[in-house]
DNA sequence: GTCTATACATCGATAGAC
DNA sequence: GTCTATCGATGTATAGAC
């Protein structure tokens, strides 16, 4: 998480920049240099090739990401109140990085396998061994907090409600003149959309 | 529609394969040769350039996909009807093409225009000028259908539910063994869990 | 129309001076 | 550590024979 210059830091800066807008194959050293304020020379000279530039920036992005991501799933106390601070925190955790959850979900289709390695990785320091929203679920039905659901498609709802918006982004807001994703107001609106629809399809 | 000759058609079968898969910077003029059983020259005697083949493949893919997404679209008749017809439709086209909205996602990020460009040539063509959905919303809570909702969240909340489960599909089914987002059993449970979820926050 | 061979451009990577 | 200059590989595009 440190730098150990700040010329590596400005390049891990602008490479992320670079990757996160045109994916790996995309993304061109020129480019990274240029908005580095550096040569190309001086990339292969701190990160031997693009290769490992490359996974330098995609761990640090992802690692960020899912430390708040994993920080949303924080159980405990009644479900309602999981259910609220989950959108809540999960919401704010992708709005805060526009543009990281397409070129994740983008580049992990094209065989990126580290996104998953490193969830698992952060899940584990948890003490959890896979995604613990199904078991939340599931207890929170045995206690009669919420009626019977497929505890798998409720995740998946879920996660779907608060995500959408911003990998459809810049559909949306073509095709919706005037909206913006990221705009503190809809944030608000669609937090509130997704906890009432939600909480209504399992309230007992 | 249709091809000038097999020469054409396998060419532009190839490529879709390629670029849908690699998108445009990672899909190489070789690869897409190789899988059609020609060589590259042929590629540029049907189309000038690899941007001109991409456009070509880009905009019959869209094309295809708009056209079934349109249909389900159409309303009339009662809210909860509309709804199901909705969902089903939906969920189906985009299941028909695993990784096609990947594609598109991460495509018109990169600059792709030409989506919602086409999206509103086919809206017109059927005398919308834009998505009708939120009318749709609308006029049901009219009628008293449907109790008073925010229609754009909604129209968000329900695209999201069905399409999210393919956007996330690596993903999903990596941290889920066992999970075939694409297999009809699923299909079946997502449908109908939508339609509940959807149907309990909206019901009178 | 289809092929081989090759030109031309771009990109990642390295050598070597400072 | 940082630069300029350049190499070698790869990718798109074209010339020309058949």
């Amino acid at each position: 998480m440190k730098y150990s210059s700040e010329t590596e830091r400005k390049i891990v800066e602008a490479a992320s920049t670079v990757f996160l807008e045109k994916g790996k194959t995309g993304a061109r050293m020129q480019a990274i240099a240029d908005r580095a304020g550096i040569n190309k020379a001086l990339l292969h000279y701190y990160f031997r090739s693009k290769d490992r530039l490359y996974q330098e920036v995609f761990e640090r992005q992802v690692e960020t990401f899912v430390g708040e991501m994993l920080r949303a799933f924080e159980g405990g106390g009644p479900f309602r109140a999981f259910l609220e601070s989950f959108i809540s925190n999960y919401i704010d955790a992708i709005a805060r990085r526009p543009g990281l959850v397409r070129f994740i979900v983008w580049e992990i289709s094209q065989g990126g396998n580290n996104f998953v390695k490193l969830l698992k990785m952060h899940l584990a320091s948890k003490g959890f061994n896979s995604i613990p929203i199904p078991d939340i679920i599931r207890a929170a039905a045995e206690r009669g907090e919420i009626r019977p659901t497929d505890p798998v498609q409720l995740m998946i709802s879920l996660m779907g409600l608060c995500v959408y918006p911003f990998i459809a982004q810049p559909i949306l807001e073509n095709i919706l003149p005037g909206l913006s994703v990221t705009d503190p107001q809809f944030l608000k609106q669609r937090k509130q959309a997704v906890l009432e629809l939600v909480w209504d399809g399992v309230k007992p």
